[in-house]
DNA sequence: AAACAAGACAACCGCGTACGA
DNA sequence: CTCGTACGCGGTTGTCTTGTT
């Protein structure tokens, strides 16, 4: 129908995205909105293709996301899904509203195969707290399920407050829509987007690019391009870029509009904004934020799955998907 | 101090599916 | 109903960092 493919492959920039880039997609985003990911490239001029953009949002500068070392109930819940759900990744991450597909699957990947596959060889001797090993806190299945099973209320009606047509539930507003076929709520939203990536950029001015790479490996080396440079064309001189970054950040603020650069904010491993604040703490199961985990957990425990065998051993991982 | 290896993670690619014309 | 496009997902790759020799 006459219509370009999403990524001609002409002009279309890879690799890293700068940290440039980055603040033209969230401004972008914060006015239109995340989604017709086509008009994206066209409307901001970005030399990206649209699934690109989309990656990126969904990745990296969507709010609410949640970076670093997952906890011990992370993992746990990720081993637990994968045994249920396998390698579907964007399922799995639909229970971990903070954590994307793609952190978690790159975490199943790096980390946990290798230590469902230690425990698997080493059956037998530490099965059970395998798992916990590393000097983690070491919880019991019992625990575990016990634990389990006290969110499994709170699941259940936030599951059905997020099914009633009409009703949007206050757990899920701002989240990523995986479970609930929607679009995030824009304003408040893209308000923290922007937070996320003003944190990202202010930390990685203040500590250098160095520190930063904690946060953001996208920002590798660009800053050491971008710092002399007219980041913001409107008005960038070499010297808003100084060793504090205040520049840049004055210029930040007045872009998005707001104070982002709060040094109490910095930590990325702290959810952003108070949208995402609901979520903010695995460790505390009945905190009233848990995404529902009802469905599967129930399905769960009324199928028995674990029929008294030991939790750990009970996860059963697909050779192929440990190979 | 340099070289190499392994680990970690962001980004890309290709396929399947939903949706609209 | 068919076709084409956009989007989302999962697998894979590439690159940078960190640790070891």
């Amino acid at each position: 129908m006459g219509r370009p493919p999403c990524c001609d492959k002409i002009g279309v920039k890879k690799g890293p995205w700068t940290p440039e880039e980055d603040i033209i997609l969230v401004s972008y985003i914060q006015e239109h909105g995340p989604g017709n990911w086509r008009a994206v490239p066209t409307n901001t001029g970005l030399l990206r293709c649209s699934k690109s953009c989309r990656l990126r949002w969904t990745n990296y500068l969507r709010p609410g996301i949640k970076r670093g070392n997952f906890t011990d109930h992370e993992e746990k819940m990720i081993i637990h899904l994968q045994a249920l759900l396998g390698n579907r990744w964007a399922a799995i991450a639909s229970y971990l509203p903070q954590r994307t597909d793609n952190d978690i699957k790159n975490f199943w990947n790096t980390h946990l195969k290798k230590k469902l596959r230690k425990i698997q060889a080493g059956q037998g001797d530490q099965s059970r707290d395998g798992l916990s090993s590393a000097g983690s806190q070491q919880i019991s299945r019992g625990q575990w399920e016990r634990r389990l099973q006290t969110d499994i209320n709170m699941a259940r009606q936030a599951l059905c407050e997020a099914l009633s047509p009409g009703k949007p539930s206050s757990l899920l507003t701002g989240l990523k829509p995986a479970c609930v076929n929607e679009k995030p709520a824009p304003a408040p939203i893209y308000a923290s987007s922007t937070e996320n990536i003003a944190r990202l950029l202010k930390g990685w001015m203040i500590n250098g690019p160095k520190q930063s790479l904690k946060n953001s490996t996208t920002t590798q080396n660009s800053f050491i391009n971008m710092a002399g440079a007219d980041l913001l064309s409107s008005e960038g001189t070499p010297d808003k870029a100084d060793k504090n970054g205040t520049g840049l950040s004055q210029t930040f603020e007045s872009l998005f509009g707001f104070d982002s650069f709060d040094s109490s904010n910095s930590d990325f491993s702290q959810p952003m904004s108070p949208d995402t604040g609901l979520f903010q703490d695995e460790s505390k199961p009945n905190s009233g934020g848990q995404v529902p985990l009802s469905l599967i957990e129930r399905w769960l425990f009324d199928e028995g799955a674990m029929q008294g065998k030991d939790y750990l051993n009970e996860v059963t991982i697909d050779e192929d998907n440990l190979f």
